[in-house]
DNA sequence: CCAAAAGTGTTATTGATACACCCATGC
DNA sequence: GCATGGGTGTATCAATAACACTTTTGG
């Protein structure tokens, strides 16, 4: 390491968190308008200051805090951003987290009435802040990566769920329709789901059974 | 975001690399013997303070030129580390990157006398400064995940190579035989090989043909 | 002619895909 | 009894895995 300081300046260093979840038949984004220059007005990904002794993790599970008030999280840190002139302010590079997060646990679901705060649709995108477009692209492109061979699609499930809902949040993720037997059968055979006998009872229909993943990884909140 | 600078400060942003390339039938990092306390006399990976006015991609660029003849790499970010207590001076968020690069292309092999710089074996090292135990496992993983689904592994090759020395590489990155046959029918099933004609001529036995990837992505030095 | 690495095919198994009808329920 | 989503099996195709001998060369 060099240790010649006079050559460098610290940067601020931020972290910024793309949320995901599926409403709607869409897969969204949690987005903030900003209040103030630059780009006033627009909408940006939420973010914030890395605080003195606070862990990246930690960083992130502190905006995922303020911002939404579920209380665990599947939350993956996913690139750091830092082109120089990223911001027109000052230099700052940013820690980027990936979150996923089950609609039903949002409380209440389009959390009050806010509206700088809003889920957008991610192929549905306003102009956004700074280099934000790029970085929920990139997300973007690997949540979709990843939930064709890994099983994360837990996080935007709830605890219990229906087959045909874990198959449209496949379908909604990858944008391509699943043939109901085969993803049944793959699904079953993976060994990762458990029956948990109880049957749901929506409409006029027969009742499905419900499932849950026996291991899934989240970040508990508080 | 937050205007409250007073909660944060700026932290060290560090770029540190972990440099693989393939000798001796073993996979093996570039390491640096630190010189200054904390850890002095420890082992090391390269890095260096992130300078004003330079992306990160180009402060990893010059960190490999500073260490490395080598005239293009393979280079990929990793991961963000940035646990406060990572260093004990003071914060330092280091963005980490892997490279991969041919044994053949080190000029002089095993560069020139300094004792300081060394190649050592992933699975056999020494206690590093720092995390940077961590950080070489965990590229050590991805560069073994990464090659059993992607072609990368060109980057620790020469631009031509025999069907063996491919296979060889293979086998020492993922630890396990592959079989002859059922290798060279998916490699050039691939469609990503080229024959380029010329056949080497070592030793006793008959010689190979030699191939080109089609499609490499490096970074060039310079 | 011997040593050393190059090169080459077939069979069995496994996983992926395509495809259509009956079931349980509420109204 | 009808509308709605739940639930099920088989046949084909593609990819992977197991397995052993002949060829070309230098010395």
């Amino acid at each position: 390491m060099n240790t010649n300081y006079d050559d460098f300046e610290h940067p601020e260093v931020t972290v910024d968190l793309v949320i995901f979840t599926v409403n709607e038949e869409k897969l969204k984004a949690l987005l903030i308008k900003r209040a103030e220059m630059p780009y006033a007005n627009i909408w940006s990904i939420p973010g914030g200051f890395l605080k003195k002794d606070e862990s990246l993790d930690n960083a992130a599970i502190r905006v995922m805090k303020e911002k939404t008030g579920v209380k665990e999280v599947y939350l993956e840190q996913l690139y750091t951003f830092g082109r120089p002139e990223r911001d027109p302010r000052m230099r700052v590079i940013t820690v980027t987290y990936f979150a996923l997060i089950p609609w039903t646990s949002l409380i209440p679901p389009e959390s009050s009435k806010v509206t700088d705060l809003a889920w957008l649709a991610v192929d549905e995108l306003p102009e956004l802040a700074f280099d934000h477009r790029e970085i929920l692209e990139y997300a973007t492109q690997r949540l979709r990566t990843k939930a064709s061979y890994s099983n994360i699609v837990y996080g935007l499930l709830p605890a219990h769920f229906r087959l045909s809902d874990l198959q449209n949040i496949y379908e909604i993720i990858i944008a391509r329709d699943l043939d109901k037997r085969n993803f049944r059968k793959r699904m079953l055979a993976t060994g990762l789901l458990q029956e948990t006998g109880r049957k749901e009872i929506t409409g006029a229909h027969r009742p499905a059974m419900l499932y849950k993943f026996k291991k899934r990884e989240f970040v508990l909140l508080d």
